[in-house]
DNA sequence: GTCTATAAGCAGATAGAC
DNA sequence: GTCTATCTGCTTATAGAC
């Protein structure tokens, strides 16, 4: 579907004002961020934020939602999916690692306001998507007991390994700043120690997971 | 050293002050906290909190090294002991079950502010406490060595080890507000998940480490 | 749709009495 | 040390021209 050209003109402004924002907003926070620098940043006037987004909250709302929807739907989808056990590690590890290399302040933002701001989580969370929640969480439980079947361990929550998957990945960039001064890091070999981490993690897992 | 009576008035309303901080600071951010809410759960008016610490941003340095200062010297201590693996591993994740159980903003406050305000980790890291780190982090690769020699696999980083046992603990307590919608938790399963998780992350991590 | 100009309200900070 | 009163500047938000 074509829109007419009056519309585009309006889209793309509205998309620059929506990527200036996302910018200011992941580094500085909701409250840190100044209407004024996404205003520059989208070379565009103050006004017009307002004009398209009703008030600064409302912006950030649409900045939450739009990051929200540009992978957690992928992500759940894959969770969810017949790909084995081993290849979702993989996946779920090479996916992160490469987002978050790219927008490094990208999960202290959505940790810092998923806490502050539990609503901006709630409204994300449809029903539908709590459905999709619940049936990537059963697939995986069903691959956990199956392989610990096989190798006749018992079996260990798919909650609680989503969790330590998850964490295992995203902690690292969370917390960037106090692990270079806490493992002594020099920061030319943060980098290496991440590349490092996407190897080491999901053998690390699936040796836990025997 | 006994303190004569008129510092020690100073001393119990510079507490309070720092106490009301502390939890303004960290439930609403640096940014999101208002001087007016500290002054007024201080009991005391807005001008003594510059009395005492200048600025804003004064008194969120004095909370941060606090908090600081409260668990990281002694964390440090216990895992560059002669303790076990095992018991450090046991004592580590108990220790921070405890303490984010009874303050869940903590987490989130600590990772935002780091990632913000890289000076205020810098600042709080002496000589002397990165030199601390490091014969923590020594202590610990000697003792994985150790027991991969003992079962004859393959050592683990302890720099990366560390890292998966701090956001194995960290983590979940960091993104509650995202777990409860995605791992599907009503708010009273919270508990009871955190608990498991408790008991059940040092055997996850032993195992891998086997 | 986009701009300029400006209103309105706060928040951080200070002066000065007690 | 602690308070009341006040200033100053910034920030969000709106009015209105083009």
């Amino acid at each position: 579907m074509v829109k007419p050209s009056s519309e585009k003109k309006n889209d793309d402004t509205r998309t620059r004002i929506l990527e200036a924002a996302d910018a200011v907003f992941v580094r500085h926070g909701i409250d840190g961020a100044r209407m004024q620098e996404i205003a520059d940043q989208a070379r565009v006037n103050k006004a017009l934020l307002h004009y398209y987004f009703q008030s600064k909250l409302g912006l950030a709302r649409a900045v939450w939602f739009r990051i929200a929807e540009s992978f957690v739907p992928a992500v759940f989808q894959m969770l969810a999916s017949d790909l084995s056990l081993d290849e979702k590690i993989e996946r779920f590890v090479d996916t992160y690692h490469a987002v978050l290399t790219r927008h490094p302040y990208l999960m202290v933002f959505a940790l810092s306001e998923a806490a502050r701001r539990p609503e901006l989580v709630h409204d994300f969370y449809s029903a539908q998507r709590r459905q999709a929640a619940r049936r990537m969480i059963g697939k995986l439980q069903a691959q956990i007991n199956e392989r610990a079947k096989r190798t006749k361990s018992r079996p260990v929550s798919a909650k609680q390994f989503f969790v330590t998957l998850v964490g295992g990945c995203l902690f690292p960039f969370a917390s960037r700043a106090l692990l270079v001064e806490v493992v002594g890091l020099r920061p030319a070999e943060v980098k290496g120690f991440m590349e490092r981490r996407r190897k080491d993690l999901p053998v690390f897992l699936k040796r836990a997971l025997q």
